[in-house]
RNA sequence: GGGUAGUUUCCAGAGCGGCCAAAUGGGGCAGACUGUAAAUCUGCUGUCUUUCGACUUCGGUGGUUCGAAUCCAUCACUACCCA
């Protein structure tokens, strides 16, 4: 039997860990999580991580592995599960991979480009020259460092023109060159499938989800970590507009719901993303499991 | 019963005679995306049209005016105040 990866995605808050788990359960498999906020400890609640009920009942990779001050990329959670998964298909053939951070579920299933990371000297350096020239400087600079790719970059978006020059600067060639864009054949067999419920229901969902995480000590946990805030792991739905409300500059209501259209509007963002995907097939949480199992066994 | 304020596009709320399909904010919709991605960025949001543009809106009706969301009259409703 050819060895299958099951990635079970869909936008935040529709139910994709119910899923995950009880299809883990029934093939007798192991969950890898492709969340990068959730690969944090510290702060489960704000990133709906699974309970620890829930990762008692099915193995768990990639959840609360990493402190907050530490480095990751799509690219690191590429490498660390094509180097997972050999020993997961070891023990079973089947291996799902949940979770709603499309990049690195990309990553995983079709590669991502060669690039060099990004020392904390140059990462800096790049910053500190976008302070002082601006993105207009940053687009001078990158028109001479790699034309190529200044003519394709969105420039006003100034993250992605430092990043190309960080690139330049970190390799000594261009950014271009990097970028091949080939999808890597994996050794397995992949199937996606892509929860969804209505708008309406969605949003709705996600609404009462934030209620529930308040409940839950949402307030506390930000606090813990409010000394940390400078942090691109904290650089997330939830913290920034706790953090808001701990300045003094949002009260706790607008806080709140901030952090609920926040949340829809990076739900539609997901969806927009699986929407290019023609590998997805669609299904709703109710009928998922039933989806997974009749797409397994017809293959 | 009397008085005052108000009624604007999905909501809030500007506008106070032409530059108004109507500021701004919210909400919503759509999109980009290959290494910090729950990040970062973009467009749309009266109708029709690919564009130019055309057409219908600012509580109702009737006026004034070359021209009205903006002025007048009147009706309706809402809020607050005095009884």
């Amino acid at each position: 039997m050819q060895n299958t990866l099951i990635v079970i995605t869909g936008p935040t808050g529709v139910g994709k860990t119910d899923t995950a788990i009880g299809v883990a359960k029934t093939l007798g498999c192991e969950i890898i999580s492709a969340d990068s906020r959730q690969i944090y400890r510290q702060i489960p609640i704000t990133t709906a991580a699974p309970t620890p009920e829930e990762l008692a009942q099915v193995k768990h990779h990639f959840v609360a592995f990493k402190n907050l001050d530490e480095y990751y990329s799509a690219a690191q959670f590429e490498e660390d599960v094509m180097q997972l998964l050999p020993e997961m298909f070891a023990k079973c053939p089947y291996a799902v991979m949940c979770g709603g951070s499309m990049m690195y579920i990309d990553a995983v299933c079709r590669g991502i480009d060669q690039i060099p990371t990004i020392s904390p000297e140059v990462r800096q350096a790049t910053y500190r020259m976008y302070e002082e020239i601006g993105l207009e400087g940053m687009l001078e600079k990158l028109r001479e460092a790699d034309p190529e790719y200044y003519d394709v970059v969105d420039k006003k978006n100034a993250k992605r023109v430092i990043h190309a020059l960080e690139i330049c600067a970190e390799s000594g060639g261009t950014y271009t060159a990097l970028r091949t864009g080939v999808a890597k054949e994996r050794p397995f067999r992949i199937i996606k499938v892509a929860l969804n419920v209505s708008r309406d229901e969605l949003f709705d969902r996600i609404n009462r989800r934030v209620d529930k995480m308040i409940e839950a000590g949402m307030e506390q946990e930000a606090r813990s970590v409010y000394h940390l805030r400078h942090l691109n792991s904290l650089n997330t739905v939830g913290f920034k507009e706790m953090f808001a409300y701990f300045d003094g500059t949002m009260d706790f209501v607008t806080a709140r719901e901030r952090i609920k259209k926040n949340t829809r509007v990076y739900a539609k963002k997901q969806l927009t993303w699986h929407a290019k995907d023609p590998s997805i097939v669609w299904t709703t949480p109710a009928q998922a499991h039933e989806t997974i199992m009749k797409i397994i066994n017809e293959a």
